[in-house]
RNA sequence: GCCUCGGUGGCGGAAUUGGUAGACGCGUUGGACUCAAAAUCCAAUUGUGGCAACACAGUGAGAGUUCGAGUCUCUCCCGAGGCACCA
């Protein structure tokens, strides 16, 4: 028999597989369903990277393996094939993105069967088709009828490179997460889904799935749930009011002060009351002129005060004044703030500034020790320092401290007023006979027992903030960071949004009838600002003939990310004209069993398919609220130096080139067998040898070996090394990659091969069971064998996975671990079912435990059964 | 600043969830085969001391719980990722 060579068989069984249907979902078929989905590409002229054929061999791996368990496994594959990359290429070669997206997805099936991908290519879907878009138009058209997308002028995000304004998730830093383009704020009118009307159960669902811990938890951050209250504030002489958001509403007797967003609505009302109008203009076009950026960064404090016009404190009927800063932010809340300088740190600083009072309401100090000493001791004499000075406070609450890099911090609350100004002139005192500590005055932002506070004198923070609320009739309520999500995009290359305006412009959406709403092609892709389907001529004639002189079209397309956000959805069910997806196969597929995909995802894709799914469920389009019940994420690839692989710093790895080189199946087990799938992987060539080695090994195995067909008892005397490596073997592959731990599944079968290569006798059948359980990682080889070697007709990915026998697994002879004091001291060999009395006799035996044990009393013996024995002298 | 995840040989990484630390692979060293090289095979490979048996140390640092800690608790250091004037 012939060496193992990658590039006589890869190709053919490429082929085969294409021509015997091997990898289509079984439409009829009364086999429990899997949905393995992966991320769907976007299809750049680059070409499927590294990253693509590490999560797309793990999803692969997991399809096959279902297959072979028994399942009906849908493993679908499609392209996101709308947007920016294909416009801008349109833009700088006059090639319509029509055609670009053309090439460029012929090329990634083409890639992607090179790497042996399984899916099922009867199921493709393309974003940008219209038969694909109708549905995306179509489901705009519900989501419009039932209120879940509004139109609204708002202050977005705008790009000025690309010309077109982008939703918050696709700002990084202020920055777009596109072309790095520093973020202006514009007020456009747009599109928006109501994604906020869905905050809670955002936050809430994600209980149901088995998610990594970290991505539920980033994307709960982002949601940005806070939970306080809602204040009205008069305006003095006006009727007025300006309601605030606080979680703090326990503090408001501390309120001395409160803060309008540069852009709230309310100064245009009160404009004629304001004496210094002018100098709140000036301060309201700098702001704007400010981007994200400039905003964040520029830490110091501004804000100009309304003068003529004051607030009324709805707790002690107090005047106080009303400024304007750019700290506080429009979008945010009610977008103005009541002020409380003792207890919140901007506010703080912002009263500093302004000179503004600062009333405490909260009975608690920070005391900082600053480091002149080791740590060490720092540690030590900070506990005691801060023991002598409020040891004798009857009052004091509680205490803690927490060491830093600068020192350390005491947290310090107290539960009268009357203790709190003893404890801090004890400790004004203490600090003047000592350098070490130093009392800093900052503004307390824990909670603790009110003061000056009236009649809620005494109570907690927790107490009082419900009481207060009540007390001035404002309302427990929660807020959110999360934004609705902006839609419009003033590009070319993507879905046209399905709406026209009456003449008296009022928006109406165009009809089901009317879809496809297609994608007019009379258009100038270079970008001026406008959004190019306005000189459209045909689309403007498309509007007036259908709906009437003077009627117009939207001009705007949607945000890439809606098509992504239900692309899964339409996977069973490409071929349907008359629905986005039958309801028979709604119910049989959904929700999808596994998701793999990068991490990047959290907060854009992964949100927005959530909300869409929730969306759909609320106007009874599907009976199911979460789409994927697992998530994993893959790692980055980076080069050989450990560096993240991109274009501009050119140490991209081809994985066409990569294969040719060592062959599909290499290929994916170095992949999978480098690092854990969630690990970054470092691509080096050299360590490829590895897998390459183990594939020829068992090459070697299953065609140099005298193999015995095991019928007529000819296998009794295998030797059951084998049996039990094999037995062993089928359960760890199993549940390895039941667990995605691909890198340790592979180091077991590594396990078997080299013990298999060491017997020139082996039973056929075992070895069969063993190609099956390879036959994921490295469909190719094990596919030429089973078939050109073992002389099997149909594919091994249509045979049984097998299932392991428990007896088999069990080592008769153990080595058992003998501890002294817990350390181990020897190791004998027993058998395995050896009781307690017989390992500890035996154990005793052994000189070196002897010796360790010699003139001393036995006070325990802990014996884990087939484990080990310990003795405790 | 806040949140999350990590830190184990020369390297990538294992470790049944508290029970032999370093599986598997790469690399390195020695040997076999060869005129030679490649490939392949065999052996060694955490460190220190010792001819050896063996002993001691050892999973970022320090403490703690335990017969026993990579694993649990606390504090600190370092790295990666995310969020960041969100009231």
């Amino acid at each position: 028999m012939e060496k193992y060579t990658h590039k006589n068989i890869e190709k053919k069984w490429q082929e085969k597989w294409q021509e015997e249907n091997l990898n289509k979902v079984e439409e009829n078929s009364e086999k429990e369903k899997y949905y393995v989905l992966d991320m769907f590409p976007y299809p750049s002229g680059d070409g499927l990277h590294m990253g693509h054929t590490e999560s797309y061999t793990a999803s692969d791996i997991i399809y096959r393996f279902k297959k072979m368990q028994g399942y009906n496994v849908l493993h679908p594959q499609g392209f996101d094939s709308f947007g920016l990359p294909a416009e801008n290429y349109a833009i700088k070669t006059g090639v319509h993105p029509k055609e670009t997206t053309k090439v460029n997805t012929d090329n990634y099936l083409e890639q992607m069967k090179m790497l042996g991908l399984g899916h099922d290519l009867d199921h493709l879907v393309y974003t940008s088709d219209p038969s694909y878009y109708k549905w995306t138009q179509y489901l705009f058209g519900k989501f419009f009828e039932n209120n879940l997308v509004v139109q609204k002028t708002d202050t977005i995000n705008w790009c000025s490179s690309c010309n077109t304004g982008i939703a918050n998730e696709q700002v990084e830093g202020g920055k777009c997460e596109r072309c790095k383009t520093e973020i202006e704020q514009r007020d456009v009118p747009g599109w928006f889904f109501r994604i906020t009307d869905f905050a809670d159960e955002l936050i809430d669902d994600l209980d149901k799935v088995d998610w990594p811990e970290h991505t539920k938890k980033n994307q709960k951050a982002w949601i940005g749930k806070s939970e306080g209250a809602k204040l009205k504030f008069k305006v003095k002489d006006f009727k007025e009011k300006i309601e605030v958001f606080t979680t703090r509403p326990d503090t408001l007797f501390g309120v001395t002060y409160m803060v309008l967003a540069p852009e709230h609505e309310l100064l245009e009302t009160l404009k004629s009351s304001i004496s210094n109008f002018d100098e709140i203009e000036k301060y309201q076009k700098e702001t704007q002129k400010k981007t994200e950026l400039d905003r964040m960064e520029g830490k110091e404090k501004t804000g100009v005060e309304l003068k003529g016009i004051k607030a009324i404190n709805p707790a002690n009927g107090e005047e106080i004044p009303i400024f304007i800063a750019d700290y506080v932010l429009a979008g945010y809340g009610t977008g103005a703030i009541m002020a409380v300088p003792t207890h919140d740190e901007r506010d703080f600083e912002f009263a500093k500034k302004f000179d503004l009072e600062i009333r405490q309401v909260v009975a608690g100090v920070y005391l900082w020790i600053k480091p002149n000493k080791e740590l060490t001791e720092l540690e030590y004499s900070c506990l005691e320092e801060l023991g002598k000075v409020i040891k004798n406070n009857k009052g004091t609450k509680k205490k803690h401290i927490n060491f830093g890099t600068n020192g350390a911090k005491i947290v310090c609350s107290f539960d009268t007023k009357e203790n709190l100004e003893i404890g801090t002139e004890a400790i004004k005192n203490y600090l003047t006979n000592d350098t070490k500590l130093s009392f800093i005055e900052v503004c307390f932002t824990e909670n603790g027992s009110l003061i000056n506070s009236g009649k809620f004198d005494g109570l907690t923070s927790g107490e009082a903030k419900t009481k207060i609320t009540e007390f001035v009739g404002g309302e427990m309520t929660s807020t959110y960071r999360l934004r609705d999500w902006s839609i419009s995009r003033q590009r070319y290359w993507g879905c046209p949004i399905p709406i026209v305006y009456s003449p008296e412009g009022e928006a109406k959406f165009v009809g089901e009838e009317n879809l496809p709403w297609l994608l007019p092609e009379d258009v100038d892709f270079v970008p001026t600002g406008e959004a190019p389907l306005k000189n459209s001529k045909e689309l403007h004639e498309r509007v007036e003939k259908l709906f009437g002189k003077g009627w117009t079209p939207e001009v705007d397309t949607m945000d890439t990310f809606v098509d992504s956000a239900w692309y899964f959805l339409r996977y069973p069910d490409t071929e349907n004209e008359n629905e986005f997806c039958s309801v028979e196969k709604l119910k049989k597929w959904f929700p999808v069993d596994i998701y793999i995909g990068g991490a990047e995802h959290t907060y854009m894709h992964l949100l927005y398919a959530r909300f869409f799914v929730k969306a759909m469920k609320k106007i009874g389009l599907i009976d199911f609220d979460e789409p994927f019940m697992k998530l994993r994420h893959q790692g980055m690839v980076l080069d050989k130096e450990g560096v993240k692989m991109s274009k501009s710093k050119g140490n991209i790895v081809n994985p066409n080139e990569m294969v040719k080189r060592f062959g599909a199946d290499a290929v994916r087990n170095y992949m999978m067998f480098a690092a854990p799938l969630e690990d970054d992987v470092v691509w080096d060539e050299n360590n490829i040898v590895g897998v390459y080695r183990f594939l020829e090994k068992v090459w070697k195995i299953c065609t140099e070996k005298e193999l015995i067909d095991c019928e007529n008892g000819k296998c009794a005397d295998v030797p059951k090394e084998i049996k039990t490596a094999l037995h062993k073997t089928i359960k760890k592959v199993t549940e390895d990659i039941e667990s995605l731990s691909f890198n340790t599944a592979i180091s077991q079968m590594m396990i078997f091969s080299n013990k298999a290569l060491k017997h020139e006798k082996l039973p056929k059948p075992a070895l069969e069971k063993f190609l099956i359980l390879l036959a994921p990682f490295a469909p190719h080889m094990t596919e030429e064998i089973w078939r050109e070697v073992f002389k099997n007709e149909k594919s091994i990915f249509l045979a049984k996975w097998p299932e392991y026998n428990p007896e088999m697994i069990k080592d008769d002879v153990i080595e058992l671990i003998v501890q002294v004091n817990g350390k181990v001291r020897d190791k004998i060999k027993v058998e395995a079912e050896i009781s307690e009395e017989d390992a500890k006799v035996k154990a005793l035996e052994s000189e070196k435990v002897k010796n360790h044990i010699k003139g001393k009393e036995i006070r325990k013996v802990i014996f884990v059964k087939g484990r080990l024995i310990s003795f405790v002298v």
